[in-house]
DNA sequence: CGTCAGGTCTCTA
DNA sequence: TAGAGACCTGAC
């Protein structure tokens, strides 16, 4: 990898496993949109970011050798060798092929308390609908950050806004019957935030008790947090997706989903996180099951 | 119109 | 512990 900068980019040339379509479509994370010439445009944190890439080399728009350095490498988790990761889960042909076809996904480091509210909309919902949400919601209470190729852009509403919002403004961004919970859990997250940030230090099995205490978060949501916001890769959230591929390809059909998420557990042991991103890409995008 | 979506909660047996 | 229904919303 060779980092360069010039004029408010970053380039890098010879990213190895980085595909920003499968970084972006394989379900983790709700607020990048595609341009027109193929890039994506995304907020983190208070920041406007633009990835482009062209081949092996990977350009980000609006951002400086200091922002790279202060917090898109870590997002874009590269200094994680995904080509030992790779290796390690590709224990049959299924994987074989399922790694193949999403080779450039990466598991984003991304915010925990934007994850819990994120993914707690993401209970029964579709994914335009989802990033639909959590647009409205930055619009009606996040901070504006800037103007980008004609487009307003707003961080993630913070803790504070959301406790103090009234729950049919949330109803007003789409948020639907999961409004009064999101207000419950921003109130009880700016109570316990140091314990939320101190869950990526402890085990797994904790943290999922944890989130789980939250009303609106359930095994599923739970799992997901844990895996894209607070590196517990030994997790393998089971959705409707990959329950589908699971059931077609490894297991019988009437199997249950905590019993597929043992199995899997087991299979893939501590990188089962990422043989999940790699499975529910592969199930998705060829509709493996449907 | 009904069905259903990247689930969770509540109630019942 | 397991199964059945309800649930905002909007697209088909």
């Amino acid at each position: 990898m060779k980092i360069t900068e010039k004029e408010n980019k970053i380039v890098i040339d010879d990213v190895k496993d980085f595909e920003i379509t499968h970084i972006f479509d394989c379900g983790q994370c709700f607020r990048w949109n595609r341009e027109e010439d193929g890039s994506y445009t995304g907020v983190v944190g208070k920041n406007v970011i633009n990835v482009k890439q062209e081949g092996s080399r990977v350009i980000f728009d609006n951002v400086s050798m200091k922002d790279y350095e202060m917090y898109v490498k870590n997002y874009f988790d590269m200094d994680t060798d995904y080509g030992l990761i790779k290796t390690m889960i590709n224990t049959d042909e299924i994987m074989d092929k399922a790694i193949c076809f999403g080779s450039g996904i990466r598991i984003l480091n991304q915010d925990e308390w934007e994850t819990m509210i994120s993914f707690m909309i993401s209970a029964n919902n579709r994914i335009p609908m989802i990033k639909k949400v959590i647009e409205n919601l930055s619009k009606m209470f996040g901070e504006y950050i800037q103007e980008y190729r004609g487009r307003d852009y707003y961080a993630f509403p913070s803790a504070e806004k959301l406790a103090g919002a009234g729950v049919d403004k949330i109803m007003e961004c789409r948020a639907g019957f999961r409004s009064p919970r999101i207000k419950e859990a921003a109130a009880r997250f700016l109570k316990e935030k140091d314990t939320v940030y101190s869950l990526k230090g402890k085990s797994y099995q904790e943290g999922l008790d944890y989130l789980k205490s939250y009303c609106g978060i359930g095994d599923k949501v739970a799992n997901c947090i844990l895996l894209f916001s607070m590196k517990q890769f030994d997790t393998f959230p089971v959705d409707v997706w990959v329950r589908r591929v699971m059931q077609t390809l490894y297991v019988d059909k009437d199997t249950s989903d905590k019993d597929i998420r043992s199995f899997a557990e087991s299979k893939f042991g501590k990188l089962s996180g990422y043989a999940q991103q790699y499975l529910f890409y592969y199930a998705r995008e060829l509709n493996i099951g449907k």
